[in-house]
DNA sequence: AGCCAGGCTCTCG
DNA sequence: CGAGAGCATGGC
């Protein structure tokens, strides 16, 4: 079975998948040369999928291929997969529209012009991937995500490659933490991960949760144990695709706003939040867009990841 | 060698 | 409550 998906406003589909090979490899989420490769999981069923695109930044159109698939359920869960990951939902114009008044992003929108978040279409692989990102570097925690997935995932063999479909909780739950520490987790990561897949398969469906207020959201999450204020905030921002969200506590956002908007002067929380409800519904596009120039200026003075 | 990395929990005033 | 220590490990 093979999808068409035309774009509503600019993509750069470089730009925006570059995120899963800037720190390291994903197997959960490949790219290799011009093809996305990602497993869905539907109904307890795994389906692989190819995503490939042609056409400008402001004519996009992108082609899934689901191989072996008939059913319009597994048409329609593969699509709004596709629109996730992609960040086909934002809403990119109305977002330039503003950020055109803002000293900061009025350039930055410029540079970075079909720019788009990606969102974690599974609401148990963002939070596995934000306790594993806690407070290490980047290029660690994608290599302790990627030992996860390789080691408990199921693999797909695709052209000269494999991708992984992302464990799902039974298997997280049933991990040993004896296990992931040898995979260098620490011991309460590894608690963290096994307890939110059990909490999981107790009964908490992250997918509805996702779909409830934002203070609902940080409540139920942060009543788990591992599960802080920033990661309620960064699940909210890349899995429930929230346009109101500033996670305003972690140390990248920190610096950017010190960046842009600090004066030579460090930002409380509070000032960030406040600085970032602003932009309203265009706060997480805006954040975005801030992390990777930064990232962008720091590539360009000669400087490391 | 020592400090930092896109935090969180626990304890103590 | 708010501040501060402890956690574990890789990278520079």
């Amino acid at each position: 079975m093979n999808i068409q998906l035309s774009v509503d406003g600019p993509l750069d589909v470089a730009a925006t998948l570059a995120r899963y090979r800037l720190w390291g490899e994903d197997p959960a989420n490949r790219v290799v040369d011009d093809t996305f490769f990602r497993v869905a999981r539907i109904d307890g069923r795994l389906q692989p999928y190819a995503v490939r695109w042609r056409g400008g930044v402001d004519d996009m159109q992108l082609t899934v291929r689901v191989p072996g698939a008939h059913s319009a359920a597994v048409r329609s869960a593969v699509t709004a997969e596709v629109r996730k990951v992609f960040g086909l939902d934002f809403d990119l114009p109305a977002f330039y529209r503003m950020a055109k008044a803002d000293p900061a992003l009025a350039e930055i929108v410029e540079e970075l012009h079909g720019l788009r978040p990606t969102l974690t279409p599974n609401a148990l692989e963002m939070l596995v991937g934000s306790i594993t990102a806690q407070q290490v570097n980047l290029t660690f925690a994608f290599a302790l995500r990627g030992r996860l997935v390789r080691r408990y995932g199921t693999a797909f063999p695709i052209a000269e490659d494999t991708v992984y479909a992302f464990p799902d909780a039974a298997a997280l739950a049933a991990a040993d933490v004896t296990e992931l520490r040898t995979m260098q987790f620490s011991q309460r990561k590894a608690e963290y991960i096994r307890d939110v897949a059990r909490a999981v398969l107790g009964g908490l469906d992250l997918e509805v949760l996702a779909a409830t207020a934002d203070t609902s959201v940080i409540e139920r999450l942060t009543a788990l144990r591992g599960l802080g204020r920033w990661t309620a905030d960064w699940f909210l921002a890349r899995c429930a695709g929230r346009g109101d969200v500033c996670p305003a506590g972690d140390l990248a956002v920190r610096k950017a706003f010190d960046h842009y908007y600090g004066r030579g002067r460090t930002l409380s929380e509070a000032a960030i939040r406040r600085r970032a409800a602003r932009w309203g519904s265009h706060q997480n596009l805006a954040i975005h867009y801030l992390l990777a120039d930064m990232r962008r200026r720091r590539a360009a003075a000669g400087g490391g990841a």
